[in-house]
RNA sequence: GUGGUUGUAGUUCAGUUGGUUAGAACGCCUGAUUGUGGUUCAGGAGGUCGUGGGUUCGAGUCCCAUCAUCCACCCCA
């Protein structure tokens, strides 16, 4: 054996019936995207440098993928820039790199285009993107998202509307057991406020959107340990600990936050949203107003939303919040969006713990015909024709072969049918159609055969 | 970037304190079965034990390095 080809860290291959499963996913969420009046949209998997780097943090730049100047990459670069190390070397042979989100070349294509579109514009985008991480469970190098964003707005409609499109999703798919959570940035000033750690707001967002991981304990130790005095901190447990419905939540924060006036804009953002909920017709919107809430990506700036499918090992499965000036690095300000992405390949994994795949997402080939000899085969292939023209997925064996072969492809490909033609069947014009699950066979022509798969379909 | 785990057939894994020719299951191929698959039975192919070095009379097994993998942390979908 020469040796093995192997995958890069991180990336997977999708086989056919995983590509069956993940389309099943797929025209799902574009069918929800396109009912609320979003268009889809494209970008190139590669991106200027410039427009990627400072946007997803120290952390984030450290995770682009860079993509080497073709030609002599060195070709800029001089000794100096090499002894200056990697940050000084790297703008000298890359100037590209692999996109790491959807929503900044979104908001570069809008800055680009901005006198041709009409606002508000609702754009989703279905694609890859990559980011250099470790990979781990649930965790790949190479990775889709599915983005639905608004732009142009201030409207909280946008956000009721997406807490729909969540619900109707998941239950296209089958997934029944989830909620959404739901916060609000400027609730997580008002509370720094409040607590008296104001200015500490990033510190303190990373370290409660570990609550229900690490326990309420490790958290307010890692407050103590980013820099959060142990009056706030102490200050910050009631909060932490707020129970009841979102209602009781709502007023208990109303008070808490009286005095800070970004904790009330919060506050009333949520309250609108849900009031807008309501007028439409749902029974259970699953959503569950949770102030630990924080959410990494730094844009964010108004509600944000998580949504977590429970008793599974995977961690949120969709995401998304407003952004008052996404924007704003490219040069055009007072845009609002706000918009939520899918991601896809949890929610596989998701759909697969939990064996929530339809059978009819797996259809492969109906029919297959097989054959015995040089001339069966030849009015075999008049007869694929006639199936294909009928809309029926056919295929013929392609090569002469023993029967028992051929039916075993039939078999390892869960082909349902099958038509055996040979010498009987070729002078006869009746069709041998044997059911591959049942085991039976009926002796019909070939419009029989095609009248009879149409109607069991 | 930090810590740990595991690398043996196509796949999942056994392999004793270091000891002759490295095994199993599943999968694959052939036949029983020249007009019938899934079941059964018989046979067969398939290994540089991740790679490189070291210890030893002798290494899949011990040591070092290296690469890969998975898991956790940071962070994130």
């Amino acid at each position: 054996m020469s040796q093995k080809p192997t995958l890069p860290k991180g990336t997977r291959d999708f086989g056919p019936q995983q590509m069956a499963k993940r389309n099943f996913v797929f025209s799902a969420i574009k069918e929800v995207f396109e009912k609320y009046g979003f268009m889809p949209l494209e970008t190139p998997a590669m991106e200027n440098l410039s427009v990627l780097t400072g946007k997803y943090g120290d952390e984030g730049d450290q995770l682009l993928f860079k993509i080497l100047n073709s030609g002599d990459f060195l070709s800029n670069a001089d000794v100096n820039d090499f002894n200056e190390g990697s940050r000084a070397l790297l703008p000298k042979i890359a100037e590209k790199g692999l996109k790491y989100d959807l929503t900044v070349p979104f908001a570069r294509y809008v800055v680009m285009n901005r006198h041709e579109l009409t606002l508000p514009f609702k754009r989703y985008q279905i694609q890859p993107v990559w980011r250099a991480d470790r990979p781990q469970k649930g965790r790949y190098r190479e990775f889709f998202q599915c983005d639905a964003d608004v732009v142009g707005t201030d409207s909280l409609i946008c956000e009721a509307e997406i807490v729909l499109m969540i619900n109707e999703v998941f239950s296209k798919l089958g997934i029944d057991d989830f909620n959404i959570k739901i916060n609000h940035r400027q609730i997580l000033t008002g509370i720094t406020e409040a607590i008296g750690a104001g200015g500490k707001e990033s510190d303190f967002c990373v370290s409660i959107d570990k609550l229900d991981k690490i326990g309420l304990e490790k958290v307010l130790e890692e407050m103590k340990e980013r820099g959060i005095s142990p009056e706030a901190t102490e200050k910050a447990v009631p909060i932490l600990q707020l129970q009841g419905s979102i209602e009781e939540k709502i007023a208990a924060l109303k008070d808490i936050l009286k005095n800070s006036d970004a904790g009330q804009k919060g506050i009333s953002d949520i309250e609108e949203a849900l009031t807008t909920l309501k007028s439409f017709d749902l029974s259970n919107h699953r959503i569950d107003f949770d102030v630990t809430l924080a959410r990494g990506l730094s844009y964010y700036t108004g509600a944000i939303f998580e949504v977590k499918v429970k008793n599974v090992s995977i961690g949120s499965v969709s995401g998304g919040g407003r952004y008052d000036d996404l924007t704003g690095v490219f040069g055009m300000s007072g845009l609002s969006g706000v918009g939520f992405s899918f991601g896809v390949d949890r929610i596989y994994d998701v759909m697969e713990e939990l064996n929530l795949f339809p059978k009819e997402a797996l259809t492969s080939t109906e029919v297959l015909i097989i054959h015995f000899d040089e001339a069966s085969m030849k009015y075999g292939l008049s007869v694929l024709g006639k199936l294909r023209r009928a809309g029926i997925k056919s295929e013929i064996y392609p090569d002469q072969a023993k029967i028992k072969k051929q039916f075993n492809y039939a078999d390892k490909k869960n082909i349902q049918h099958t038509i055996v033609i040979g010498s009987e069947e070729v002078s006869s014009g009746k069709l041998t159609l044997r059911n591959m699950v049942s085991g039976q066979e009926e002796k019909l022509t070939i419009e029989e055969i095609i009248h009879k798969l149409q109607s069991t379909k």
